[in-house]
DNA sequence: CGGGGGGTTGATCTCCTTCAATCAACGTGG
DNA sequence: CCACGTTGATTGAAGGAGATCAACCCCCCG
C-alpha cells in the first residue's frame, strides 16, 4: 500500500518541484549532480510517524510534497508542536544523529533523503549547500520566535487568528497570490493538531473557530474549508496590526 | 559614565574570553587576523536598549561579557522575551539589516562588533565562520523549540522550575561544574523579566518562587541568590524527568 | 526624610480547561 | 442496506489556574 505511486526513484533534480526553495536551491549543475548521486526518495502515508524522538536517524531530508509536524511530548502526554514541515523544508540536523522531536506525516508525503555521512561531506565541500541551510535555519529560528509570542502572550482567539493568518499567507504564496482582501483555503490540520500547535485544548480551538465564524471574521464550508472575506480583519484579530492592515 | 573600563579598544583575539565559543571559534590564525581588522568594541550599560525592533542595524556582534535579552512587544504592551544573550552569543543576522526584536542590556555589557558589509564578505570567503554560525543557529533553534514546550504546555510552577534549571545549568557550565546535587547561583533577571520570559505576570512569578521555597525545592538569600539543595528535585518539578534525574 | 524601583502578598475575577453529552460522516461486516 | 463502531468536531456546565487590581514592604539613594 504505497502512499504515492509517483514514488518513482528517478526524478530528475531539474524537474523537482522544490528545486528552487530547498536546501539545494543555490546549487549549480555540478553540485546538483553530486546530490543526485546520494539522494533517494521515500514516501510516507498520512498519520505515519516518520521519526520518533530519541531514535537514531541515519538520514536528513527535504519535504518534496505533503505536510508533516514536528512535536515534543511530555511523559504525561502533554504535546506541543514546534514546527510545521511543508514542501522544501528540511528535516534533520547535520552533526547530530539522535532525533530530538517526533516527526509525523499529516498528509501523504514524498521526501528526498540523503544518508548522513555523504551529506555531511557535501556540507564541507560545497559552500552553496551550507549557505542555503544557514539561511533556512535562520528563517526557522525567526518563525519559532514569532511563535513564542503567540504561545506566551496571545489569547485563545488571537492564537486561532494567528494560525489562520499563517496558513492563509502560506497558501497564497504557494499559489503566487497576494495575501490580502478575500482569501480561500483548506485547513491542513485537525482541531487536535491545531490545539497542539497553539498550546490549547481542542475544545477551545473549536469554540474560538465557531466564535470567529459567528463574528463574520471567517466563513466555513464543512470543517476544513475556510473563506476569509477580509484578511485585514483577520490580522487585527491576531493582534498583529503593526501594519494596520493597510493593503488588506 | 562608561559601563566598563575594560573597554580598551585593542583586546587581542587570542586573549578573548569567548575565543573558543563565539562565531570565531573555528577560525585559524589567518582568519582571526582578518576578523581583527574589522572588529571594534562597544560597551552598554545595564538597562540600555542596544537595538530597537524595526531599526536599521548596521552591525552584527558577539557578546563578550554581560547579559542581554531579545524581546518582542505588541502594541498594547504585552511583551514576550524570545532569547537570552550570554557571553559568546551572536546578535544580528547576515543578509538582513532591520532588527526584528528589541535587544536590551540586562547587565553592563561588552560587545565585539563587525560592520555588516565586511562581515558578510568574510562569511562567503571563510567557511569556518559560516560553519560555526550555522552550528550556533541550529543550537538556538533547538533552544527556541524547547522553550515553545515551556510556553505552550507547562504550568506556572513548572515554568519557574524550568527557568531555574536553565540558569543553574548555564552557571554550572560556565564554572565547569557538573549540573547535579547541590547548586548555588544568582538570578540575573528581575521578576518582571522572568515573567516576560515565561509568559506569566510578575505576581505569578513571585508567588511560584515563594511556593518552591516553602516546599524546600529552593532556598533564597535575599531576592536573587538561590540555593538548589537537590538538582534532581528541581528537574522533576520542571516536568523534565525524562532522565529520571539519575545522577542528580 | 521622601521617593522610587523591585518584590511580596491578598482578594477577586475571568478565561481557559476539564469532563461530558451529542452529532455528522464514514467504513465495515452481517 | 442497515446496525454498529470509530473518528473528528461541536457544545454545555463546572471548576480552577493564573490574571488583575491593590496594598504594603524593603532597601538604596538623593
Amino acid at each position: 500500500m504505497q502512499a504515492s505511486p509517483t514514488l518513482s526513484t528517478s526524478v530528475e533534480c531539474g524537474d523537482c518541484p522544490i528545486r528552487h526553495n530547498a536546501v539545494c536551491a543555490r546549487c549549480d549543475n555540478d553540485e546538483l549532480e553530486a546530490l543526485e548521486k546520494i539522494k533517494y526518495y521515500r514516501s510516507f502515508e498520512a498519520g505515519q510517524t516518520i521519526v520518533w524522538s530519541g531514535d537514531e536517524m541515519d538520514f536528513v531530508a527535504s519535504v518534496v510534497t505533503g505536510i508533516a509536524t514536528l512535536s515534543q511530548t511530555m511523559e504525561d502526554g502533554r504535546t506541543q508542536m514546534v514546527g510545521l514541515l511543508l514542501p522544501s523544508d528540511f528535516v534533520g540536523r547535520p552533526g547530530r544523529s539522535i532525533a530530538p522531536y517526533d516527526v509525523v506525516a499529516v498528509s501523504d508525503m514524498l521526501m528526498c533523503c540523503f544518508r548522513r555521512n555523504p551529506f555531511e561531506q557535501m556540507m564541507t565541500q560545497t559552500p552553496h549547500v551550507a549557505q542555503r541551510l544557514l539561511e533556512m535555519t535562520l528563517d526557522e529560528l525567526d518563525a519559532a520566535r514569532e511563535w513564542m509570542l503567540v504561545l506566551g502572550r496571545k489569547t485563545a482567539r488571537e492564537k486561532i487568528a494567528s494560525l489562520l493568518m499563517i496558513i492563509a499567507r502560506r497558501d497564497a504564496s504557494l499559489h503566487l497570490k497576494e495575501a490580502s482582501g478575500a482569501m480561500v483555503f483548506d485547513l491542513p490540520l485537525t482541531r487536535e493538531a491545531m490545539a497542539d500547535y497553539l498550546g490549547l485544548t481542542l475544545e477551545t480551538v473549536s469554540r474560538q473557530i465557531s466564535a470567529l465564524r459567528k463574528d463574520g471574521v471567517i466563513e466555513l464550508e464543512g470543517k476544513r474549508h475556510v473563506t476569509v472575506p477580509n484578511f485585514g480583519r483577520l490580522v487585527e484579530e491576531a493582534g498583529d496590526d503593526s501594519d494596520g492592515g493597510v493593503f488588506a
